[in-house]
DNA sequence: GCCGTTCCTTGATTGAAATCAAGATTTACA
DNA sequence: TGTAAATCTTGATTTCAATCAAGGAACGGC
């Protein structure tokens, strides 16, 4: 699952991609409405999907606000607790079963410094992740919620499969009563 | 200015910053109103911000949308178009007349291969602006324009002595009459 | 497969920000 | 410094998504 999406990374040499998963040591396996992370905890974890869905969000005073969403194949944490190792103000709960496994921080930090292909893995990453929190800064600026819709739909059109509709409501900041009328 | 920064990052030897220093060759004076890009070039350069303010944003059909504002001491690029060596969806305007340094991309590159430490600096620098970017998708999320406007006052209160208030109100997801309403 | 819970849909009403408009103030720069 | 342009403020009105409400569908767990 992860080993075959490593050895598709042309960075990573067979060594590389040897070096690297049994640092994946940790398996979680969630169930429906578990947490993988609350609000107060400090984030210890890159996890990765194997299957499942989980979302991503801030459990704020009145409202809940989705900040996203993970399913298989994808990396999920609580990223800026995991950067600052402060405690997070983000939740992570499964919307089904899942199950996930996962590289301790010092073990990432680790590999990255013992063999420089990890680091620049990473910092590709980190570009992507970027690039992708800069397209949805003007998603959500739209003032249209069907514009917002439509952006969503065209790139990410499988959680709509994956994740109730409330949910994705609150990541397009409209609720789900409007999201069910443009739908 | 850009020399006295560097050297206050601990990673970096004296010996770092003086190989860094000369790479920033090109140097930039934009008056107000001018573009350090348009929409449909493809970005070469990372800017430092010596003197001035400038804004980055989205020029869409009916409406611009605000996603970023630079002034003295900032870093500041069309990232995903750096990123990707496609053609740019954002233009970056000078809001006053505007000072800059410039580094281009090949070089920047190949600093990071040729010596790591340069290599960790960006991926710190893009750990924090994603850190940033996730703040400020829960910032754009908020439904109640005063809370907006609360969080970016208390997170860069400098940018409303530097940036003409319409932008600010595109930034914040509000028309200008609003933000005068609130503020 | 059944039952209970969660989620989705549709309708009626409300409310808050956008829009429209005009005047006042500040700023740029010749 | 003077003048035009840009920006900001305030008021009146409109619009569209949020809210409130209830019935129906889908889903999860036993």
């Amino acid at each position: 699952m992860l080993a075959s999406l490593l050895k598709q990374v042309p960075l990573f040499s067979d060594d590389d991609v040897e070096a690297f998963l049994p640092l994946w040591k940790k398996r979680f396996t969630v169930n429906r409405g578990d947490f993988l992370i609350r609000e107060g905890q400090t984030e210890q974890h890159l996890y990765f999907v194997e299957s499942g869905a989980l979302r991503l969000y801030l459990p704020s005073a009145h409202e809940e606000i989705c900040v996203g969403f993970a399913y298989p194949n994808t990396l999920i944490t609580a990223f800026p607790s995991l950067v600052t190792q402060t405690p997070s103000q983000y939740c992570i709960q499964a919307l089904r079963r899942s199950e996930l496994v996962a590289i301790t921080k010092p073990d990432f930090d680790q590999i990255q410094e013992k063999r420089p292909v990890f680091g620049k893995f990473w910092r590709m990453e980190l570009e992507k992740a970027l690039v992708g929190k800069i397209e949805r800064e003007v998603d959500l600026q739209l003032p249209d919620p069907a514009q917002r819709l439509e952006r969503l739909l065209r790139r990410s059109p499988h959680i709509f499969q994956l994740v109730p509709k409330k949910y994705i409501a609150s990541y397009l900041r409209m609720t789900p009563e409007t999201l069910s009328r443009i739908m």
